[in-house]
DNA sequence: ACCTGAACACCGTTCAAGT
DNA sequence: ACCTGAACACCGTTCAAGT
């Protein structure tokens, strides 16, 4: 009953036995669909439903609920990454850059984990830290074409981009079903506000990466989930 | 042990008793602070600890958490149409909007509750969409002056002010106490955005009110907060 | 080594008993 | 009429016992 010290996911842990990283498989891919409709607030009871599996054998694979939730996100931010790389690559600068925004916004907007994820308390998980600093390279390097291609404006910088993913997907939210699209209608907005015709200067400095303590993947695990209690 | 139709709020309920009214107050102050800090998520515990209460007291008053925590977002929607409404007074329409915009979005920035409010299920509440429908009239009037002066862009509705108001507050969660007012940043960015110089045409139609089913503060009460459970 | 049903702890909510 | 401490129900997490 000692708890070694790696915790038990992609260390230099042994592999798992066959039967048990299938199972372990079966509770992610539950866990991937619920918390995307659901959000990261599902009783464990739903989490497990659909994998066969029993609350208990959960705790055993994750140390917590969070944890599976951290796990899921951390694939997903695999995919963002992904998408975002593909948009990055299209030849004309002012095309990639716009389907890059477009694929950020996007990917929030479909991703109620993600999106939480970057809400508050949660995004000081290291592991969450860690996912986006991979994605803000890309942002450095398709803002950088678009502003030698004349359009996007010189007073960007990467982790703007970023920062800015977020802002359609909460308009959604409003409207839910009603009108599942008007995230669109606010991005395109906001990509008139970042081209240089009739940009004026901005009135705060653009926040450092160094700002971002995680950034770079330094820390070693989660102690993180203490929220502050007592007096 | 029977529940009355009317809840026991505003409607025809008699006043309460004196130091009643007093514990009551005290509770709801309690929240004030707690919920701006915490969130809704914070336990019922910490919510009664400075009021003196006890748990139970806090429920004779409340008929749930929930409730509480809607008590406190209406007052807050009222501090926020006030706000706003000085804003959307000032003499100078271009001014007008602006200080319009930067109330919504701080309001947003500074009250974590609201924000949640805003994010999702809860929004499904007839007090919450009450607040807002308020609200939607001033947007409608200073855009409206700020078209005429040319200062907007014709493409707008009164409605996507509203649904703006939240776009800049996404973003501060990433930097929080690194860099607490970049949301500024991004309001600059998107209110350029919202100028008619350099305007492109929006790809998505602007979403109607009649999109919200309760913006007029139609339905009765709060039989809304069910999760979808089950099979 | 991994799984499970039963137990534990915590927290929102309710109840019986006091004033 | 309103308050409270103790009880209840629910859910995240852990444990003892099985294979």
């Amino acid at each position: 009953v000692r708890r070694v010290s790696g915790g038990g996911t992609a260390d230099g842990t042994r592999p798992l036995r066959a039967d048990a990283a299938r199972n372990r498989e079966a509770l992610l891919e539950a866990a991937r669909d619920v918390f995307a409709v659901h959000g990261s607030g599902v009783g464990a009871a739903q989490l497990v439903r659909d994998s066969g599996m029993s609350k208990a054998a959960l705790f055993r694979h994750f140390r917590t609920k969070q944890e599976l939730f951290l796990e899921v996100l951390a694939e997903d931010a695999r995919t963002l990454g992904d998408r975002l790389a593909l948009a990055a690559d299209l030849p004309d600068p002012a095309e990639a850059f716009r389907a890059f925004m477009v694929q950020g916004a996007e990917h929030m907007v479909e991703n109620r984990g993600l999106l939480e994820a970057t809400s508050g308390q949660m995004f000081d998980a290291p592991r969450v830290r860690a996912m986006l600093a991979t994605v803000a390279d890309a942002c450095d390097r398709v803002l950088e074409r678009a502003q030698r291609a004349g359009v996007a404006r010189e007073d960007l910088v990467g982790l703007d981009l970023l920062l800015l993913f977020k802002a359609p997907a909460g308009t959604v939210m409003y409207l839910e079903d009603a009108a599942p699209q008007v995230w669109r209608r606010y991005l395109d907005l906001l990509l008139d506000g970042l081209r240089p015709e009739g940009a004026r200067p901005l009135g705060t400095p653009a926040p450092s990466p160094a700002g971002l303590p995680g950034l770079g993947a330094t820390t070693h695990d989660d102690e993180f989930w203490h929220r502050n209690e007592e007096t």
